[in-house]
DNA sequence: CGCAACCTCCTACAGAATGTCGGAGTCGGT
DNA sequence: ACCGACTCCGACATTCTGTAGGAGGTTGCG
């Protein structure tokens, strides 16, 4: 019996991961121990190196980068909250529906709340995406 | 040390999984042997127990529902593509954008190409969705 | 100067998740 | 009774995840 393939090489960040990825996108950068400290009220009783860990497997795959200050490593998103949803979005997309981008702006825009402005935007792109069909249609 | 806190109990369908549910939804319901078959000329060169496997951990996860005719069972997804695309796409939104729909959209309509048809249906749950936000912003 | 307080780097590990079957047992037709 | 197709149950090698421990370097302070 042959064993599992080798996992895909990129992207898939873990919960964990996404813990420590998030209090980045909140609280900018930050050492290991000013994560700790950020998740601390949030119920994670980690221990110092389980953070570290975390941000060491964030780094590998690409998601942070360290910068040093005296001894201690300040970490930083190198992809922004929008980004990387923006990434896993995709991935939902190209997987599940072969590209096809329709169905899930359906269901965005009649399960989401947005403000005037952000639907005024959205009216634009519409706008934009419309003249790009138009064109291209020919 | 403590072991790995329990995974989340719902979806969470793997590659192999989304691979044969892909049969089911592109080639409607069917047998397991019928599943080997459309999958191998793909390249996935599976035994008939892997397969089986697949399509039972599927039914596990509520993905598929299994019918019998005569002594085989008949396969079938229990979730169209586009639902299931949707579930994705809200743990996407809710777990790294807490909710928030807007990035998602734009990109959605900034990068995709869209027919006449669908723009313009986009064009009226925008209103709609501007009705909802006028009538309940008082 | 020597120590406490921090930090980093490397290594480890248990349990769950994944991909892949093998084999025993059952059912229907020839 | 035998063959082929099916199902059910169990198994296993790898990898992934969560979670650390410990050795060893820096540094400010008494």
């Amino acid at each position: 019996m042959a064993a599992m393939t080798p996992r895909r090489s990129g992207a898939s960040v873990t919960e964990a991961e996404l813990t420590v990825l998030r209090t980045l996108w909140e609280g900018g950068p930050a050492t290991v121990r000013e994560v700790l400290d950020r998740v601390g009220p949030d119920g994670q009783d980690w221990a110092y190196t389980t953070v570290q860990t975390l941000l060491l497997r964030l780094q590998e795959k690409g998601c942070v980068a360290a910068d040093k200050r005296g001894l201690a490593h300040v970490f930083r998103a190198t992809v922004s909250r929008d980004q990387f949803a923006g990434q896993r979005l995709d991935e939902v997309k190209d997987a599940i529906l072969d590209g096809a981008a329709a169905p899930l702006v359906l269901r965005l825009v009649q399960n989401g709340r947005f403000t005037p402005a952000e639907i005024a935007h959205f009216r634009k792109l519409l706008d934009d995406a419309e003249q790009r069909s138009r064109k291209e249609g020919r």
